[in-house]
DNA sequence: TTGACAAGATACCGCTTGGTCGGTATCTTT
DNA sequence: AAAGATACCGACCAAGCGGTATCTTGTCAA
């Protein structure tokens, strides 16, 4: 016989997106493996029973994160901007200028969720990796096609392999927030950024 | 009363080695926090308090990994060959071919034991992030003087900053392992390469 | 109004984890 | 040869882990 402490009303989708954003922010915080989904429940007042409800297993709560909260946040700061203009490179050096300009302590704290699960995961567990090779490929993929109708508006050097160098900024960008993480500097994390502008420049026509 | 199964020869110097070799092959695989220490023992058949007589905690073990196995490691990878020539890009460009050309699955599916514990450590335990932020830092310094070396010697571009662009090379490199290791392709990582080979060119005077 | 099912609660479980501790064997020193 | 330090052994431990079982309660269609 037990007592039970009952939510007043039910809320089956809140509940979901709630575990979403705790996991969210304890993935990020601990990493996959070291999150704890006591301290996960501990931060959303959902009990066990709830989350075992909505996720078979820690691993499908995982999984859940990287396509309903990582893959929508990425495509919104990073992939939305280029459809918006025609010359790629413009585009580019404006998301890069906002990221100069917001960057703050939570930024380089804890770095980018993509690329934080990309070293941990991706030798591990096959499917985390699918489905972060998906969030990479559509970022390469945007930009590459960017690049693409930016040759034929005789705005980016001929001589440029849209796909490759799509892919290469990627990297970059990926690295720039390492170092600054690791460096826990800010200008750090800025200096390297302004260096990626200056080669993006460079890919003008 | 316990029986002991005891090592013929003490070996200390051995023994402390072995942890080390293990630990760091452990980490690589699955990371600090998830490394376990019953595997990493029993990879080197060596007992646990053998274990805690050399390292007070797991903590400093895997410090211990961090200054002797990968800081030396990446020494000798990536720093020594600057220090032979006088034309940096040159070396540079030497070094990256020399990656391209060597590129195998076990560089691919594990990545970067420096980025790894990047991604993993920094925001957690502030004296790991010191211990890699200083492999990190040599890193750059050592780019960034063989870069102003080579401005003097009119190799290259005297527009370039040297320390900012070492940064940016550096992020750049464990950018490309990072998207190589997720693609789990070595044929990606080698693409990317070539465009920070690409890169490195156009700092030609 | 009621029956059926979804949603949520909580106690509990087996297992692994890093770490401890009393003890023993070997090596060095005197 | 005695003694002290160093190296090593392995049983044990508390805590935290992900996961399960069993229960109650809210919701809504019939």
């Amino acid at each position: 016989m037990t007592t039970q402490a009952i939510r007043k009303t039910r809320n089956p989708e809140q509940t979901r997106s709630d575990l979403l954003d705790a996991a969210y922010t304890e993935i990020l915080e601990s990493g996959y493996q070291a999150a704890s989904l006591e301290r996960i429940l501990a931060n959303t007042s959902v009990s066990k029973g709830a989350l075992y409800h909505h996720f078979g297993t820690k691993r499908e709560l995982g999984l859940a994160v990287i396509k309903e909260v990582i893959a929508p946040q990425l495509a919104a700061r990073w992939f939305a901007p280029f459809t918006e203009h025609d010359d790629p490179l413009a585009s580019l050096q404006r998301i890069l200028e906002e990221k100069i300009r917001t960057a703050d302590e939570s930024v380089i704290r804890y770095g980018c969720p993509l690329n934080n699960l990309i070293q941990e995961m991706s030798p591990l567990d096959e499917e985390f990796r699918r489905g972060l090779q998906q969030i990479l490929e559509l970022w390469v993929e945007v930009m590459a096609t960017a690049l693409a109708d930016g040759q034929q508006a005789q705005k980016v050097r001929a001589d440029v392999a849209p796909k490759e160098v799509a892919l290469f900024i990627v990297a970059a960008i990926e690295g720039c927030v390492g170092l600054g993480k690791n460096a826990q500097s800010v200008e750090a994390y800025q200096r390297c950024l302004r260096q990626l502008q200056l080669y993006v420049q460079s890919l003008a026509a």
